[in-house]
DNA sequence: AGTATGACATAGC
DNA sequence: AGCTATGCCATAC
């Protein structure tokens, strides 16, 4: 396993219950914002403690491919923690959007 | 082993 | 302000 993939892993660990992020603020604290791609192939295979339902793109919304339980599934998991989807899965960013990514910063630091 | 593509984002025009 | 082009690393063929 790359060591990039453990800091990925890592960081979307630390994303709270009822918080999402998106894959271009994983990738700045990884320190390369290019690195959404990598995020994603990286959730692609991530084990199941990593919370990869909580990380959506850019506009707020998860990808139709969310493996292996589905994207109906990803809802309900968002809607447990107390997340509020829209009709196409979409989440308000400006309300649920995770602030805590300069404290992993730091802490990565 | 090399090429192509991907759960995306940013920058330039 | 919206669209096109480019970048990045890993996985798949």
């Amino acid at each position: 396993m790359s060591p990039l993939y453990e800091r990925i892993y890592a960081i979307v660990r630390k994303i709270p219950s009822g918080k999402v992020a998106t894959y271009g603020q994983i990738a700045r604290i990884l320190g390369n914002p290019r690195l959404s791609r990598i995020v994603g192939c990286a959730m692609h295979v991530a084990p199941n403690d990593v919370p990869c339902h909580r990380v959506l793109n850019r506009e707020g919304r998860l990808c139709d491919a969310f493996e292996p339980l589905g994207a109906q599934t990803h809802r309900l998991l968002l809607s447990m923690e107390g997340v509020e989807c829209g009709e196409n899965n979409r989440v308000d960013l400006s309300i649920y959007g995770w602030s805590g990514e300069i404290k992993a910063q730091r802490d990565c630091q």
